[in-house]
Formats: C-alpha cells, structure tokens, sequence
RNA sequence: CGGGGAGUGGCGCAGUCCGGUUAGCGCGCCGCGUUCGGGACGCGGAGGUCGGAGGUUCGAAUCCUCUCUCCCCGACCA
C-alpha cells in the first residue's frame, strides 16, 4: 500500500537496511528471480535487457579496439588447469568438475570453466610459430562456473556472464599496453554508459588474479553502506602462461620467445553496480543510456469515449517519438495510473510521460524526471524535442550525484585510528600510504574488514608515514570494505 | 566451513511452546460491476496438506530422529 511517502512501502529502507533494500528492489523489478538449483539465479527479461544494453555498449568498444570475438569450450581438461601453478592454487576452492559423461567415469575430470586462460592459451600456442602471427586479439562472451558460497543476484552467483578478453602479444610493453588500453575501456563504458564514475588503479599482490603479473582494476562505490565493487579487470599475465602453455615464436633475428599475454573481464556483476549506485528509496534508477525503456507513457482517462481519445492522443505521441527512442506504453486496464506510476518507477524508467484529456485539450504531456521527480507540461509538437535532450540531462545529473557520492565518502586519512572508525562507520573509501608489506595489509584487513581496493594510478606525487607502520612511502592505496 | 534465524496457497505472515472440528489472515490472482491525474472499491470465487523422509500416537503443521533449502553474521571471491 502507499503511505505518506506517496510511493511503495513495501522496500525495505535504503538507508537502514541497503542489503535487504537490494534483494527487495531486485525481485520487486523484476530484475531476477531465485532458482530451484543452490547458488544461481534467473536473469529475467527485465534484468537482460539492461544486461544486453550494457554488452552491446561494450562490445563496440572492444571491436573498436582491433578485438574480435570467438567461442572457446565450457569445460577444461584437468592436466591443462593445472599447468600454471598460482593459477590452480587461486582458483582449485572454486571449480566444478565434471566427473562422469553419461554413465561412464572420465580418465581425466574435466573442470568448468572459472575462467577461459587454461583452455585459450594451449590453442594459441599451436596459432603461433612467428612474430607475424602476434598480436592474437580475442574476445569471448561466455558464462563461467565458480563454486562461491553466499550468493548474491548479480553481484556473486555460481554461474554468471561476462565478456573475457584473451590477448597474445610479442612484447611485455605491448601486453602492458594493451592491459592498460581495456581497462580504459571499462572506465569509459562505466562512466560514458553506466553513469558509475570508478577508480582505475593496480590491485596489490595479494589481490591480483592467480597467475597474473599485475591485475588492473576500475573500482565503484556502491550507495547505502559506500562499500566497493570491483567492477571489471584487466590482467598483464606476463609471460607466465606463455611459458608453462608454450606460446612460443621466432622474432625477426630468429630467436625463440615466449608470448606475452592478457586478460580482461566484465561480468554481469556490473548490473548489480548499477542498481546499487543509483536506485533510491523508490527502487532502481536507470541510467537512460542502457535503460531498458527509456520513456512510458501512461494514458489517463476516466470514461470509455474519454479512453479512446486518449488512446488515440497515446499513440500519435508515441509515433511521433520515433524508433530511436525505446518508448513503452502502458495500456494496462486493471491498473490505475497511480500504480503504474510507483510500478515504473520501482523499474527504474527515466521518464514518464503522461496524458490525459486535460492534456489534449492543451495540446500537451505531463513529463516526468525519474531522478529528480520534477514535473512538467511538454507541448506535444516538442516531445520529440524535448526528450532526448532530457534524457541526456539525466545521464549527466546521475553521474554527478554519483561522482558526489564518491567524492563525499572519499577521505585521506593518516591515523590509523580513523581508519579503523571509518570501516567500521561505512563511510566510504579510505586513501592511505602503504609501505607494500603484507604484514600491514594483512593487519588492516584482520581489524577493519577493508581491504586494498586499488592502488589509484592518480598518486599524489608526495610521500607519507605507512598508515600501519609508519615507514615513510610514496604509493597511496584506497582501503575500503568490498562485496 | 563456524555462529544465529527461518521453511505453512504466488508473496508476506499467524497457528507450533501446552497434539484434537472444514489450517487462518493481508496482499496478489479469476469473474462481474462501479472506478482511474500518485499503488481504488464492492460482491462472488479459485488456490495450501504445512520443505522432505522416517517414527511416536486413536489422532501430527504442532512431539522425536534424520535430511534438504533459504536468509543474516564471520573465513574466501568477478
């Protein structure tokens, strides 16, 4: 039922309680739903649909790149997981292995796939024999298994969808350069896209991806309790799985190398980024680039001669609008325009438009702002106008209010004491120095539950006491509690 | 994997301690009518065997044993 608040009062508070906020406002919206089988969980039409915005954004950005795509096996022989040895240890707690085909037992398990390296870089090994055959620039979308406990719809689940780039270069400094030119990429989509302005930075050692020489990170900070979300990766793997799968090749002089490689993910995790940086007390809060529906129409009328004029009205304005736009009208009868109001609203859709016989009589709609709630008549000859200039305008304004955010619960913090206070508090990232060790990492983590998130590849430029120890450092980190 | 909580129509819950009529309630759903500018209302109706298995008993949602699942808090993670 509605109360004061004048909208839905079945979500849970934002504020007083975000992780039950979530899974309310995820079921609610019709995001995903739950499944009969222990850890995963239903995309369903409404959630894909953002998900499919998203992939096609990025995508484009990857081809754009020289990338392109291809589709290697779900299942990876057990020998060739096990080649690179940091690689196994990392990921051995959480692979599924498949042990039987039908009713025989496999000679050799096969694992599902957590991540595609163990698979991609033994063919690459047989694609490559010389320097002209590299660079390999290679791009899967996919779904990979990894058997985590306490799921969570989109933000963690045993089965989920991403894109994994795998790349095979000549040089350290290409592979670099390419790392770093996809982890571009992601911050571009988050921040162009997305409206989820990130961190861009190196995860410590402790931190980086199993088997990998560096792991870049675009890190986001999530609303309600401002914890982290490590929104996608990039990898330089070094020439470590070049060696252990034998990429080799002759350069120009003839002399043997091993290839350099990298990789780089996106996951459908991103879609619980974007529920949880922008949606409010209300529900969720599309960003209108990669909304599923961008502007709903809504006819109001009372009588049954009044329902056909609105109709009528409804359809000139929708056609009017064009098929750039992704427009929906709710001709829904059992409904009250009231309920469709809080229903669109819980979804997330940028715009609302209204029309009633009061507005025909003026030639006009009732506009209505998702994220500002603001309000008002649109003659309807500039709808078509008027509406993708809206549009963009919310784009921008939801990407301020989360760049706010950001900003607002960022704090450079030189007492350890403080920072102990501010994990505890939720309040947000925490920019400290750090000598490198572990010792002190390990110790922050054990105290506070925050982790390294990243370290910024913007520094300061200065120098500081260790937050820990205090041994004077130049490498500031952000330390902060994660999903 | 450790600690805590919970499984009862689609959803949210009551009933369980102290076994005993046809297992209730709100929302939702179906039909009809009145409604419709911020989650409308009336009347009529459908739908559950109480997570699962076993046991105790004349009788089990309720007691006992085993088991599965989900949620929350910790250890690990895109």
């Amino acid at each position: 039922m509605v109360s004061d608040r004048g909208y839905v009062e079945e979500l849970a508070d934002v504020e007083d309680d975000f992780d039950r906020w979530y899974v309310e406002v995820v079921r609610k919206a019709e995001m995903a739903d739950d499944s009969p089988v222990r850890g995963t969980r239903i995309i369903r039409p409404y959630g894909f649909a953002l998900w499919e915005n998203i992939q096609r954004q990025l995508d484009d950005r990857i081809k754009a790149t020289g990338v392109e795509n291809a589709y290697f096996p779900l299942f990876i022989p057990k020998s060739m997981l096990e080649r690179e040895a940091e690689h196994v240890e990392g990921f051995a707690p959480e692979v599924a292995w498949v042990t039987h085909g039908g009713n025989k037992k496999l000679e050799e398990p096969w694992a599902v796939r957590p991540t595609s390296e163990a698979i991609i870089c033994p063919i690459y090994s047989r694609w490559v024999q010389s320097y002209r055959d590299l660079p390999i620039l290679i791009n899967q979308w996919s779904n990979v298994v990894r058997w985590e406990e306490r799921p969570r719809a989109f933000l963690r689940t045993v089965e989920f969808l991403w894109q994994e780039g795998h790349t095979a270069h000549s040089s350290l400094d290409e592979a670099e350069e390419r790392t770093l030119q996809m982890l571009e990429v992601y911050r571009d989509l988050c921040e162009t896209e997305l409206a989820i302005p990130v961190v861009p930075g190196l995860k410590s050692d402790s931190e980086k991806f199993a088997g990998a020489l560096r792991t870049y990170t675009i890190e986001a900070m999530m609303g309600g309790k401002h914890w982290a979300l490590q929104s996608a990766t990039s990898h330089n793997l070094g020439d470590h799985f070049g060696r252990v799968f034998d990429i080799e090749f002759l350069d120009k002089q003839g002399e043997r190398h091993f290839a350099f490689n990298t990789s780089w993910g996106l996951s459908t995790r991103i879609v619980g980024a974007v529920i949880m940086v922008h949606g409010d007390e209300r529900g969720l809060k599309m960003p209108p680039r990669v909304a599923p529906t961008q502007a709903v129409i809504v006819p109001i009328w009372r009588k049954d001669n009044e329902r056909a004029d609105v109709e009528a009205a409804v359809e000139r304005v929708r056609s009017s609008l064009g098929t750039d736009l992704r427009v929906k009208v709710d001709l829904r009868d059992d409904k009250t325009p009231g309920w469709k109001f809080n229903d669109w609203e819980l979804k997330g859709v940028p715009v609302r438009i209204e029309l009633g016989p009061r507005d025909i009589q003026n030639e006009q709609v009732m506009v209505v702002r998702r994220d500002t709630g603001e309000k008002q008549a649109v003659p309807m000859a500039e709808l078509p106008g008027v509406l993708p200039t809206l549009l963009d305008e919310i784009q921008a304004n939801m990407y301020e209010s989360a760049r706010k955010m950001l900003e607002e619960k960022s704090e450079r913090v030189t007492d350890y004491a403080r920072l102990k206070e501010r994990a505890a508090g939720n309040e947000g990232f925490s920019y400290v120095y750090w000598c490198g060790s572990e010792e002190c990492e390990d110790k922050v983590k054990a105290e506070t539950h925050a982790t390294i998130r990243c370290i910024p590849l913007e520094q300061p430029g200065e120098s500081g006491p260790c937050i820990v120890c205090g041994t004077t450092s130049d490498t500031e980190v952000i330390f902060a509690r994660a999903y």
